[in-house]
DNA sequence: TGTACATCAGTGAACGCGCGTTCACTGATGTAC
DNA sequence: TGTACATCAGTGAACGCGCGTTCACTGATGTAC
């Protein structure tokens, strides 16, 4: 009874010590950008969610830009801890060859599982970078196996071609052409003129863009 | 000298009677979406460009959404005669199939050149609709040859069926696929995480692009 | 175990900004006689 | 050709809004003695 409860979030918090608040503030952040995308990101608003005055964000984030980009890198684990779900459920028998197709469908197919799961979400890890921080190298953005989205897919890419189904000539940049027909798909169905006709089939048309993308690599 | 100079524009100006504002109005706007893309597009900004009351807009716009379809209007228009472009300089004595090959071709490049030449345009025609107007029916975003952007694809695709080269089982909805690739890229590049590494090689991999398409449609 | 103290997370108030939009108006324009 | 008039495009002022951000502060916390 002396000490704070663990559980009990929402009425027993009397004061974010250690940390607490930067969590809330984060959550509130990814909320919002599951509501409205990158736009409704807004330090006003994520305080107000958490209870607390607008300047308590400044104890743990430098500027709104900063809670954005923090948003934004959480979105981009969801990613690839997404295409990591759809690698594990892999059957364990393929050979090499259909191992590696089966990697590269299994990456794309987690990349438009998270854009359909997480709209708002999506938009926000692929944001225009809004001529700022390009890079932002210190966010990690890597999911539970320690590899980021990019990497995910080039990893998938490369078994191509260690298994020979992709000539090492055409390698170079091939995972910037299965990446483009992916996102493509999902940014026109996700928030885009291709919501209303397309939406409704978005797993048949993914597989149909996967069925080209392995034809046409 | 007793009547207005239809000339020296900017200096001349004493009002704006038969709908010179209205233009005046979408050009800034244009020009503010080339800047900035989609959410720079403000009435302020707009008539203080236009050298006019911030309320004056609203005799020749309903409201900033109504100002920021029309610009999304013209920008289609753009992509439209990009791709009108494209497919006048296709060489006349080819057989019907190789046409029908460059006729997708020509579509996809018209887009990705107008994606490279007006990011800010081409963001603002395929911006996210904001839970508004989906359907925008008033609006004209055809080009000079009276189609607008999906229809040119798809006249371009249906060239391939008549010709033979794709089999009418595998037509609906292939333009949705070639359509997804292209715009991936340019999302990627024009203003997404691949502007540095791919910018730069932006014609190539729009090429590539098209070769994965055209195999794997 | 108890007390004094330094830390620093969160407060309260306020700033300046740019935005969309409304109101009653005015004065140049084109038209009717 | 000249004059009176109705129209309506653009004006000037103002509103309320939400935002990011800064300032001096306060009071609960953990620590040192």
């Amino acid at each position: 009874m002396q000490t704070t409860l663990p559980s009990d979030s929402p009425p027993a918090r009397k004061t974010y010590r250690q940390g607490d608040l930067r969590r809330a503030l984060l959550d509130a952040g990814m909320a919002l950008a599951r509501e409205g995308g990158p736009a409704a990101i807004t330090l006003r608003e994520a305080t107000r969610r958490a209870g607390v005055a607008p300047n308590a964000a400044y104890r743990h984030f430098a500027s709104q830009q900063a809670l954005l980009q923090s948003v934004r890198a959480a979105a981009l684990q969801g990613v690839a801890e997404s295409m990591e779900n759809a690698l594990a459920d892999l059957p364990t028998n393929l050979s090499a060859a259909d191992h590696a197709r089966a990697s590269v469908r299994a990456v794309g197919t987690g990349y438009l599982r998270f854009a359909q799961a997480e709209p708002g979400l999506f938009r926000t890890a692929f944001a225009v970078s809004d001529k700022l921080i390009q890079a932002t190298p210190e966010v990690p953005t890597a999911g539970p196996g320690g590899r980021n989205p990019y990497e995910l897919l080039c990893d998938a890419v490369d078994l191509l071609v260690a298994s020979g189904v992709m000539p090492a000539a055409r390698r170079p940049g091939a995972e910037i052409l299965a990446w483009s027909a992916v996102h493509g798909l999902a940014m026109l169905v996700v928030d885009g003129p291709l919501a209303a006709p397309v939406g409704p089939h978005f797993a048949l048309f993914g597989q149909r863009v996967l069925d080209m993308v392995e034809k046409g690599l």
